[in-house]
Parts: C-alpha cells; structure tokens; sequence
DNA sequence: AATTGAAACTTTAAGCTTGAAATAAATATT
DNA sequence: AATATTTATTTCAAGCTTAAAGTTTCAATT
C-alpha cells in the first residue's frame, strides 16, 4: 500500500468535517433566497411548495404517512402544514373508504395551477442560482449525492 | 464552438434542479441525525451547537449582529437561542462601554467545556456520517463548495 | 366476541425561524 | 442644539419543527 491510501486518517476526519460544513453553509444560502422568493413573488413558504411538490408528483393523491416519509420531516408537521393549506383551497383532503383512519390529500386545480406557476419560476430561480455548477458539474455532483444518499439508506436496512 | 459545449442548455436547467434537490436531501439526512444525536446524548439542539460553535471560534466574544450575520439567520432568532443559553449558564452578555446599544455575548467556562465535549463527538459523527466520501473527495467537493460560496458572496456585493 | 397490538393520524408543549414593528442609542445633518 | 438617519437589539405574531402523548381504527390472537 502506497503512503497515499494510507496517510492522514485524522486528516480525513477534518476534510469530512469541512464538507459538511460546506454542505449545510451552501444549502441554507440557496434556501433562504428561494424562501424569500417564494414569499415575495407568491406569498408562499418553502415547506408548502415542497407539500405542494410532493404533491404534484403524485397527482391522484398521498396519505399523510407517505408525504412525511417522502419529505422527510414528521407527521404532526405535515398535519399543520395540510391544514393551512386545505383552508386556502389549495389541497383537499378526502376520508378513504377501506381504511378509516387514512387520508387521501391531493391538490385541487386550484392547487394545481398555483403550483405549476411557482415551478416554472423556481426552476428557473434555481438554475440561475447555481449557474456556477456547468451542466456537467452539475449532474456530477448530483450522482455523488445521489450514491452517497443510496449508501445511507442501504446502512439503515 | 462545438457542439458539446453549446448543447442542451434547457437540460444544463434540469441538471441544476436536480442537484439542488439532492442537497437539500443529503443535507436534512445529516441533518436530522446530528440533531437526534445532540438531544440524546448532550440534550442539546443543534441551533444552540452552532451558536456556541461560533463563540467557541471568536473566544473572546461576539455582538449579536455578528453572530447573526455569520450564521446566516435571523436577528431576533439568535436573541431567543442566547436568551436560553444564558439561562443555562453556558453564555453571558455583558453591556459594553463604549456602544450601550450591543452587547458582548460569550461562552461562559461551563459553555467552553460543554462545548468542547460536543464538539469531540460532533466531529466523530459527522466523518463516519460522511465516510462514503474519501478525505480526496471530500477536500475536492469541499473547495467546488467554497468557490460557489465566494461567488455567491461576489454576486451580492 | 374480547383483547392485544400495530398503524395512521392529531394534538400538545417547547423550541426554532422569519419578517416586521418597536425601542434605544449612536451618528450625521441641518 | 435640534432633527433626522442609521445601527443594534428586542419583541411580536405567525408559521415551522420536533418528540412525545393521545385518539381512533384496523388486524391479529385468544
């Protein structure tokens, strides 16, 4: 084994360290440009668009359960977040047949056209934020993320 | 002008959402595991680790602005997070002379070793969080972060 | 049928977060 | 000197977030 493979495991630690530090540094930059964005432009919050996201992708609808596993955060979260927005108009939530203690919450067309206008200007947003990264770089970084991500989720079962 | 370089300019679009996307993920996976690890072991968050992390850097002392400006959050956020950290004995505020609007705040002796037994931890975990990435890695992905970060700061002024 | 256990969701309390408004002190202008 | 502006900070209301506890419903055992 070369000096290489083998030097500065402590030193490795500190590298590790300082991309994290990156990581969550760079992240909340773009986040809160895209939050005060998303609030100036369409009076909306960050966490809805990603409910809303969510959402869009899934257009015949999510049970709470799976919109707090696929974003991520808890269920009482989500449970407030659905709430503000059902009382807008935005989202419905539907009781299900089979299992009474299941929601079904979809986007109502209301919902739908106000966030596809949202997207169209947050993609946007966020390719001019990060027009740093060339296309190339770009979907470089994304495949390291995106392995890094895999090798997580395969280390928790 | 070739053609490679020239092409797909509405993918190079997707490319960046995508990667944008996978940061904000690989971030809250982190994320949500050093916060989980803080509360069990040090019954701590991971606002008022950054907190102290910022004063544990600047050990003689900062004034709330600049602690607000360095961690990118709000005024009147960084007032409730010292506000409790000084009811725990583990920050002090002192009025200054010359200027009686700021006020230094600073980690007390129990802040210092509190923090510092953290911080051994915090460091640990995070390597082994990252370890998917070798020290080369995350060195490479650490200065393509940072040369983003500058540019950013470039762009704003 | 009755009980037990698990699953889906909501509620609660505490803390975090923001933007805006308020307060107070310092600095600059008139 | 009086007024206006800027700077530093706190307070406030609303929303986000979590973990823990509570409710209701479903599924499995007894």
């Amino acid at each position: 084994m070369s000096i290489e493979l083998e030097a500065a495991p402590q030193s490795a630690a500190k590298a590790r360290l300082r991309l994290w530090l990156r990581m969550l540094r760079s992240t909340r930059l773009i986040e809160s440009e895209l939050r005060e964005r998303l609030r100036l432009e369409f009076q909306a919050t960050l966490p809805r668009f990603d409910v809303m996201a969510a959402l869009y992708r899934q257009r015949d609808g999510m049970i709470m359960s799976d919109l707090s596993r696929f974003l991520m955060v808890s269920n009482g979260n989500v449970t407030g977040i659905i709430d503000r927005l059902v009382s807008d108009g935005l989202v419905s939530r539907q009781k299900r047949e089979g299992d009474r203690r299941t929601s079904f919450v979809r986007l109502t067309s209301a919902g739908i056209s106000a966030f596809e206008e949202m997207a169209r200007s947050h993609e946007a947003w966020v390719s001019a934020l990060l027009a740093d990264f060339s296309g190339d770089e770009a979907a470089q970084l994304a495949g390291q993320l995106k392995n890094f991500e895999s090798e997580w989720e395969a280390r928790h079962e």
